[in-house]
DNA sequence: GTCCCTATACTCGGATAGCAAGTGTCCGAGTATAGGCGG
DNA sequence: CCGCCTATACTCGGACACTTGCTATCCGAGTATAGGGAC
């Protein structure tokens, strides 16, 4: 099991856009550039990003990236989800029916045990990873740092008007 | 994210294992088998399981593979983190060290925010998993089918001696 | 009859190909802007 | 001086190669057993 490395990215990513003022968007050349991050490559997450709802694209001269609602009500867990996708990362082939260990059909009318437990647990990180959100992330004092976004963010900004 | 099918597989193999008299072996052919799985693939991740010390192989003629513990010794997340390794499915490549968000290097002494989140969640997922012992799983009433193993499993184990 | 030796059959274990998904990249479609032109 | 039109530059979006890791398989190393022979 093994995340993508573009959870990390949109992750951040989605952190840095949480600190721009108000409805301005940031390209998504400069928001690659602020991490040193392939930019055709993380345009492909930031395009599962928007189909997710997570941040929403302005397009033309002055357009970008902008978080499509506030970042105190966009948890992790919608951005991990809108990379990963909401299918289960356990998938259950019913193994339990091929075989001479199959039972008698009456029996398969509960789900299968196995498969319980680990939805179990997945539903465990999906509810730790929905506690946080973009909000808690970004202004954390801790990790401000991407607050300190004048020498750099501020002149990208200025410079686009 | 995806988990391997090897997983399935495991869990569901070590359920068997468990359902075995006290000390006796089953073949990985015999154990392939029960479920129609692919003999030379199961052994595979037998080795791995072997390795965590969860399952202990017999060699020899009359050998085959245990579990190397009480099945009420041991958990789903036993199994689950011998197939799919002990280490994080997050890895944080520290971005944040790099491109002009780049902050200073005393920024760094704690660990990314990001990464303690994802950790977390992973912990809670991993404690989900321990809640479960195999023996839990195999004896549980509603899928007992591993212990009808009167037809099938019980010819195999006299057929042995 | 008992013990030992050898050949056998069966077991696990690691080394070897094939394939799917993630990784990385590129170029084309679409839009808001800026400037020029006409009224 | 004001409004409209056109060309431009910049943006996002989907389509195209490449690499890593999972999937699947095989054959060789090792061991307990079973049988036969010698004592």
């Amino acid at each position: 099991m093994r995340f993508s490395d573009g959870v990390e990215w949109s992750v951040h990513s989605c952190l840095v856009l949480a600190a721009l003022p108000e409805g301005v968007g940031l390209p998504g050349a400069k928001l690659a550039e602020f991490h040193s991050l392939p930019a055709a490559y993380l345009a492909k997450h930031m395009q599962a990003l928007v189909r997710a709802g997570v941040v929403e694209s302005i397009p033309g001269r002055h357009g970008g990236y902008r978080l499509a609602r506030p970042a105190s009500e966009i948890t992790v867990a919608d951005v991990v989800t809108a990379i990963e996708g909401n299918r289960s990362a356990f998938r259950c082939t019913e193994i339990r029916r091929q075989g001479p260990g199959a039972g008698q059909p009456c029996e398969y009318q509960t789900a299968c045990l196995v498969s319980r437990v680990m939805g179990g647990a997945e539903q465990a990180w999906r509810s730790e990873l929905s506690k946080w959100t973009l909000a808690d992330l970004a202004f954390d004092p801790a990790s401000a740092a991407y607050l300190r976004q004048d020498a750099w963010l501020s002149d990208v900004l200025e410079a686009r008007g």
